[in-house]
RNA sequence: UGGCCGGUAGUUCAAUUGGUGGAACGCCAGAUUUUGAUUCUGGAGGUCGUGGGUUCGAUCCCCACCCGGCCAACCA
C-alpha cells in the first residue's frame, strides 16, 4: 500500500517529533538496512472512527516520507467479535482517507501456522507451559502491583507433557476456558505483563477467514509483535496505553527466531475529541440503541460517518499532520477539526442559494408570470468556477431568519421599511407583511428597484445586507438535515461518566420542505456544496434530496447574539 | 498501594537538546467584501506543575513533592 502525493501536501517543512528523529537516528546508524516499514493493523470488530485516522496518517505517513511501505494488517485474533463486513468498511475507509491499497492486505489469520510453531520452539526451550487453571484462578495468582504473583502449579510439568497437551488444544480436545497456554516468565515481575502472560486461549469458534481450522486462538501480546516480525516491520508505532506491553513485545522477540530484524515497538498519544467518544464499544452501543442508523449513519464520528457528513479526506489528513505525534494524553478540540473542514471546503465547494426555513416574498411591482435568469457565481474567491444562472419571479423565498418584526439593534437584514440586497438579485424593500390567525408571519410584501439590477444603485445608495433567496416556482424540495456536538458534555467519558448521559437530544435537527435553487437537483450525491450563508452541505450517499449539513459557516451575527444572551 | 509515561498561552501542541518561550484554533479590534462567509492587518493572553540544588546563567540537568494518564482480561 502507499499514500497518494497530495498526503503530504501542505507541509513543505519536514516535520520533526520523536517518532521522525527515531526513524532518522536508524535510518543513518544503518539499522534494518535502511529499510522502513509500518502497518496499521486494526482488529475488524467495528468501523474505524476519527482516532484511527490519526494511526492511518501516521502509519502511512511515515512509510511515504521516508521511502518505505506500510501494510494495513487486519488483527484478526478474536473471532468472537470481528467478521468480514467490518474488514470491508475498512478497506474503504482507509483507501477513501487517501491510502490506497495497490499492494495486497495482510491478516494475522495468515500467520496462525508460524505462531503456533513458535509456540512450539517456546515450549521445547522450557519458556512456556499449559495451565489447567481457570481464568479467575490465574487472575487471583497473578498477584497485584504490591503484592507478588504466585506460581500455578502446573508450571512446572515437563516439555513432553506440554507438547502433549498443546497438541491436544490444538487438535480440539478441549472445551473453552478449559486450559491456556502461558510464557514462562516471572511471577513476581514488577511489570503485571510479564507474569506469565496467556499466549493462546480456547475458543471453539469459526473464524471469518480460517473457519474451523483453528479451536485455539492467539493472544494479543501473542500475536503482534510476531505478525510484525513476520511482515518485517521495522518500527510498529502504537498507542500509549501499549507501553507496558512493550517490555513484553519484547521478550516474545527474544526468544524465538526472527526472520528479519527485531522490530521496535513505539508509542504515542491516541487522538481524542471534545465532544465525542472514540472508543468501538461506546460507538456500537449508539448503533444499537438506535441512536445511529448505522456506523456510517452521518451522525457518527467514524471515518464513514463523517465522509457522509461530508467531511473531505485531506481536511482530515491535514488535520492530522497539524496536530502532530504527541507524548502526552489529550484531547484536540472538535473545533480545530471543523475549522480544517472548513478551510478545506471553503477553497472546493461551489457556491448555490437554498433556503433552509422559507417565507415567501412576494414582490409587488413585479411581473406576473416573468421569469428572468440571474446569473451566479460558482464561487466568489475562484473565477475557475464559472457562473450558472438562476431563475428569479415575482414570488420568492428568504430565509425566515432573515426577517424581523422588531429587529434587536445591529440587525442588518430584512424588516418592514428596509432595503437590502437580494444576493444575483435586485435591491427589495419590505412594504408589509401577512399574519395568519395565530399571528404567525405567513408572507413578506416587496417592492424592488429595477435599477439595481447591477447589484448597486445608480444614486449610491447603500444597504446593510444581502441576503439569499430562491424563486418559489421553480425551487426543488429537500430535506435537510442539521448537526450538533454528538455530546454536550467536552469530556464525555471524563470521570468514568457514562456518555450516553450527556447524549445531546439536539445533536440531530431534521428540515423537511427547505427549497434550493434548481440546479441542485443535477448534484451528484456525495457532493458537497455551501449553501450560501448557512453552511456546508453534503448530497446524501444513499437518499437522493438528503443533505447533511457538513460545518456551518463562521456565524458573527449568531455570536454577537449569544454573547448578549 | 508498586512500575512506567507525562505536566509549557483559554485549549492543544512546538522550541535544532543550558543562553531572557513559538504556532494553530479560540478570543478582541480594524480593512476589504453582492455570503454578518472568505481574505488581510493588528492586539490581548505564559511565575514553562511546586519547592530546593548544580551553574555566570535552568523550560531544559539533579533531588523531593504535587497533579494527570496507563498497567493486576483466557479483549486489543
Amino acid at each position: 500500500m502507499s499514500s497518494d502525493d497530495t498526503t503530504t501536501s501542505g507541509e513543505p517543512t519536514e516535520a520533526s517529533d520523536f517518532l521522525r528523529e527515531q526513524i532518522r537516528a536508524d535510518l543513518s546508524a544503518g539499522t534494518y538496512q535502511g529499510r522502513v516499514k509500518t502497518r496499521f493493523p486494526p482488529e475488524p470488530n467495528g468501523f474505524l472512527h476519527i482516532g484511527h485516522a490519526m494511526s492511518i496518517c501516521l502509519n502511512f505517513g511515515l512509510a511515504d516520507e521516508f521511502d518505505g511501505t506500510c501494510n494495513l494488517r487486519f488483527d484478526d485474533t478474536n473471532p468472537e467479535t470481528e467478521n468480514e463486513e467490518f474488514v470491508r468498511a475498512i478497506i474503504e475507509d482507509v483507501e477513501w482517507l487517501g491510502f490506497t491499497s495497490d499492494d495486497e492486505v495482510y491478516y494475522a489469520s495468515n500467520y496462525f501456522g508460524q505462531m503456533y510453531q513458535w509456540a512450539e520452539d517456546l515450549i521445547n526451550k522450557g519458556l512456556a507451559y499449559v495451565d489447567d487453571s481457570d481464568s479467575e484462578t490465574i487472575s487471583e495468582m497473578r498477584g497485584g502491583f504490591t503484592t507478588p504473583g504466585q506460581d500455578s502449579p502446573f508450571r512446572d510439568r515437563s516439555i513432553e507433557e506440554n507438547l502433549d497437551l498443546f497438541r491436544r488444544m490444538r487438535a480440539g480436545e478441549f472445551a473453552d476456558g478449559e486450559r491456556v497456554l502461558r510464557a514462562k516468565i516471572d511471577m513476581n515481575h514488577e511489570n503485571m505483563q510479564m507474569r506469565d502472560p496467556v499466549m493462546y486461549r480456547i475458543r471453539n469458534l469459526p473464524h471469518h477467514r480460517t473457519g474451523d481450522d483453528w479451536p485455539i486462538y492467539p493472544n494479543y501480546d501473542w500475536a503482534h509483535g510476531q505478525e510484525d516480525a513476520i511482515e518485517g516491520v521495522t518500527h510498529s508505532i502504537c498507542t500509549l496505553e501499549f507501553d507496558n506491553n512493550r517490555e513484553l513485545y519484547d521478550w516474545y522477540h527474544n526468544n524465538i527466531d526472527l526472520p528479519f530484524e527485531k522490530p521496535n515497538q513505539w508509542e504515542f498519544a491516541r487522538l481524542n475529541l471534545t465532544h465525542t467518544v472514540t472508543s468501538k464499544r461506546k460507538l456500537a452501543q449508539l448503533v444499537e440503541d438506535g441512536i445511529a442508523a448505522g456506523w456510517d449513519d452521518a451522525i457518527m464520528p467514524t471515518i464513514s460517518g463523517v465522509r457522509r457528513r461530508g467531511f473531505p479526506a485531506k481536511a482530515i489528513r491535514d488535520f492530522c499532520a497539524h496536530i502532530g505525534v504527541a507524548k502526552s494524553n489529550s484531547v484536540r478540540e472538535i473545533e480545530l477539526l471543523e475549522s480544517f473542514v472548513r478551510d478545506e471546503l471553503n477553497t472546493i465547494a461551489p457556491r448555490r442559494s437554498a433556503v433552509l426555513r422559507p417565507l415567501k416574498v412576494v414582490i409587488e411591482n413585479y411581473p406576473e408570470g416573468q421569469v428572468e435568469m440571474r446569473e451566479a457565481v460558482n464561487h466568489p474567491g475562484d473565477e475557475s468556477f464559472g457562473t450558472r444562472e438562476v431563475p428569479f419571479s415575482r414570488e420568492i423565498y428568504i430565509e425566515q431568519d432573515d426577517f424581523e418584526e422588531d429587529p434587536p439593534p445591529k440587525y442588518y437584514r430584512l424588516t418592514v421599511g428596509r432595503e437590502v440586497r437580494l444576493r444575483f438579485g435586485y435591491f427589495i424593500t419590505c412594504t408589509g407583511l401577512v399574519k395568519d390567525d395565530d399571528g404567525n408571519i405567513v408572507e413578506l410584501r416587496a417592492t424592488y428597484d429595477p435599477e439595481t439590477s447591477g447589484g448597486s444603485a445608480p444614486d449610491g445608495r447603500k444597504v446593510k445586507s444581502t441576503i439569499h433567496w430562491v424563486s418559489a416556482a421553480e425551487a426543488v424540495d429537500a430535506t435537510v438535515v442539521l448537526y450538533d456536538r454528538l455530546f454536550t458534555a467536552e469530556h464525555p467519558t471524563a470521570d468514568g461518566a457514562d456518555p450516553m448521559d450527556s447524549l445531546n437530544p439536539n445533536a440531530k435537527e431534521v428540515i423537511e420542505g427547505a427549497k434550493l435553487e434548481p440546479s441542485l437537483a443535477e448534484l451528484p450525491q456525495g457532493d458537497v456544496v455551501q449553501f450560501e450563508r448557512t453552511g456546508y452541505f453534503a448530497h446524501d450517499l444513499d437518499t437522493p434530496m438528503l443533505f447533511h449539513r457538513t460545518v456551518g459557516l463562521r456565524d458573527e451575527w449568531a455570536r454577537l447574539q449569544k454573547r448578549k444572551g
